[in-house]
DNA sequence: AGATATAATCTAACGATGTTAGGGAGATCA
DNA sequence: TGATCTCCCTAACATCGTTAGATTATATCT
């Protein structure tokens, strides 16, 4: 029985995710839906209970497509963590506003704790102590949420690249004079390789666990 | 001019502060704010061209409470770094929702650049590239926001510390056998010390900063 | 003082949203 | 056959952000 329904609401999610791609989420309507699915909306009500409990359903869906490395046997832990956290964003990353639909929904479902899991035994073999693994993981998880939220939330507010360079022109000046740290980063800040950005911040972030794995703590 | 227009928008802003601590951000309607203001709804409209923009300035405004300190001159850059991101986070504790507000509005005002530029200034004088020191001030701004956003998130859905404790029992049982590094580290995973997890996840994300400019990245 | 412009509010309504109430067609099982 | 369950329907409600356009108060100018 539990089986039956699920393959019911898996039609669903998948179709939301879909429609997702194309409008976004804030054009994520229960009518929408509905009608991409050939139903009228109030239907939907019969498989979900409400639109957050189909929203936590797409957020699982998201994270299900996390990968957890299983080639990596002989390389280190901080390789191997760091892969799962790219794998994390590449998910993300896959559909539209994935960042943002999953962290709307704090519901730990097995894919989540699939992944949680992997991540906390990586460091609690390369000798991180239980709290500081949870401290870690929340960083991390953190980390990760909040860069792609970012990288998504770019366009929507912006109408493009072109916005963001003006933006950025406009902004050059003021920063020269009131705000000379900022200005002498700027360069970084508005830096569109996102990948060597993410990739920075992991490393920024795994050095401290390393460091602090090292002080015994 | 552009002064006299900020002053009757700076009493609805409070206003709206107001209303945001009894009814949260779900509650904060523009018929609520107008009501309360003795002010019917449209009329919000001569003032802010939409609610964003009235979000807009909350942000700022809440943002407006973070205050720099002074009183650190002689400390090391690290701890008067951490200072910065702990008088954040009361900023955002500051109001009901204070995260989520800021967090759906990204905005550079001056409030939010004077306190960015006193970050980077502390890692640059550190000896931080200013590369380094933006990736450093990514990573520690997307901590501070999911971590407040986390912390004020908890009551909503749950119902409570009573709710929490149930689902932390029902979930050691099934950690103990399938997620055997979680179950390790659930006691500090739900720990309630709000305080102590967030200085040691703002310690590990420094511990990084520290390690990187050690190694004269 | 009287006319005029500007600032600030009002009433009325529109379109869209999530959601509920209640009913009905079709399959399944007794 | 009759009953039950699954899944969908139509109709509607309350609420939301927002717009259009009229109306009052306040200050300014002649």
């Amino acid at each position: 029985m539990a089986a039956g329904v699920g393959i019911q609401q898996e039609v669903i999610v998948r179709a939301a995710l879909t429609l997702l791609d194309e409008v976004g989420l804030e054009g994520l309507t229960m009518r929408r839906l509905a009608t991409a699915l050939k139903i009228q909306a109030p239907s939907l009500y019969w498989h979900f209970p409400n639109k957050q409990a189909l929203l936590d359903g797409m957020a699982d869906a998201i994270f299900g497509a996390v990968s957890l490395p299983r080639n990596l046997k002989g390389k280190t832990w901080d390789v191997r963590l760091k892969a799962v956290f790219r794998s994390i964003r590449r998910a993300f990353l896959a559909h539209r506003d994935g960042a943002r639909v999953f962290a709307g929904t704090y519901v730990p479902t097995d894919n989540v704790l699939r992944v949680v899991e992997a991540m906390m035994a990586l460091m609690q073999e390369a000798g991180a102590s239980p709290k500081l693994s949870s401290d870690a993981a929340f960083s991390l998880v953190y980390y990760v949420l909040g860069f792609t939220m970012e990288e998504q939330g770019l366009d929507p507010r912006t109408g493009g690249p072109l916005d963001l360079a003006n933006r950025q022109a406009e902004f050059a000046n003021l920063a020269a004079m009131k705000y000379p740290s900022i200005h002498a980063a700027l360069h970084r800040m508005f830096d569109n390789d996102l990948d060597d950005r993410f990739e920075a911040g992991l490393d920024l972030l795994i050095s401290g666990l390393r460091a602090r794995i090292d002080t015994r703590s």
